[in-house]
DNA sequence: ATGCCGACAGGATGTCGA
């Protein structure tokens, strides 16, 4: 089974990349966010065309998450659980069933946090913790699971460009890295770490200053697996050659082949 | 030190992203 996820920077101006995309890879879960729409404006049926069922948890203009998935959807729960009077569509899971079993998939969209000492960075860092908290519930079903999606963390120095460009910004901050590490150390796996002994392999590259040109990326969408998935995982890969298409977005396809 | 670029809402330019 290939699983795959990618913030695709609005839906509705990626929907072309982002069919193409399905076509060559061909995953049968595909995790979307940073959607920009609603729930009624999800262009569900380009997807259907290709085989995809549909599970969307939009918002205007900001956030929106979605899977798409060649197997039927089961259990779709939207948001996490705690953070009452969060209203940002960050979070959606569901459990597929494959030939070997079910594996539970989430999309998953972690706030941004900049600038850093503001209440956007107090709320990252909350947000984290939420997902830490419910990432140990679903450890506890000891069922092959898949958190993935943009942590807007980059988890290491060996994850950046130039680590001292990024020392003031949310997304290299200890306590981001710490969140994330958190939820590792529970005992999930990074599905391309674990893959990879290579560093600075990157899955965003900012629009400005020629950041694509020159390399200057960062390594911030990840794929968590449960150990009953990182027991199945085959190979994993960052599809880098999408980032220098036409109208692309900032972030590339992270995907990974679970033996399930 | 800041903007660079791009999407959105709205109908000019500010907000947000990372």
């Amino acid at each position: 089974m290939k699983i795959a996820t990618w913030n695709v920077n609005s839906i509705k101006a990626r929907l072309e990349a982002v069919t193409e995309w399905l076509k060559e890879a061909e995953p049968d879960i595909a995790c979307l966010q940073e959607l920009k729409c609603t729930d009624d404006t999800f262009p569900r049926e380009a997807f259907e065309d290709l085989g995809y069922n549909c599970a969307v948890h939009g918002q205007k203009t900001y956030n929106g998450v979605a899977i798409l998935s060649k197997l039927p959807l089961e259990d779709v729960t939207p948001r996490l659980p705690g953070g009452d009077g969060d209203d940002h569509a960050r979070y959606l899971e569901a459990v597929v069933s494959g030939k070997k079993g079910t594996l539970r998939v989430a999309s998953i969209y972690a706030p941004n946090g900049n600038p850093i000492g503001t209440d956007k960075y107090t709320y990252k860092l909350g947000w984290l913790e939420r997902l830490a908290a419910h990432a140990r519930d679903v450890l506890a079903l000891e069922e092959p699971a898949a958190l993935m999606g943009d942590y807007n963390v980059i988890p290491t120095p060996d994850d950046v460009y130039d680590p001292k460009a990024w020392l003031n910004d949310a997304l290299f901050q200890p306590e981001s890295r710490a969140g994330l590490r958190r939820i590792e150390y529970l005992g999930y796996t990074d599905a391309f770490r674990a893959c990879h002994a290579e560093t600075h392999q990157y899955t965003f590259w900012d629009y400005q200053a020629g950041a694509w040109q020159k390399d200057h990326g960062i390594r911030i969408d990840h794929i968590l697996l449960s150990p009953q998935a990182a027991d199945h995982l085959k190979h994993s890969a960052i599809d880098k050659q999408v980032r220098g298409r036409e109208r692309p977005s900032d972030h590339v396809p992270v995907w990974c082949e679970l033996d399930l």
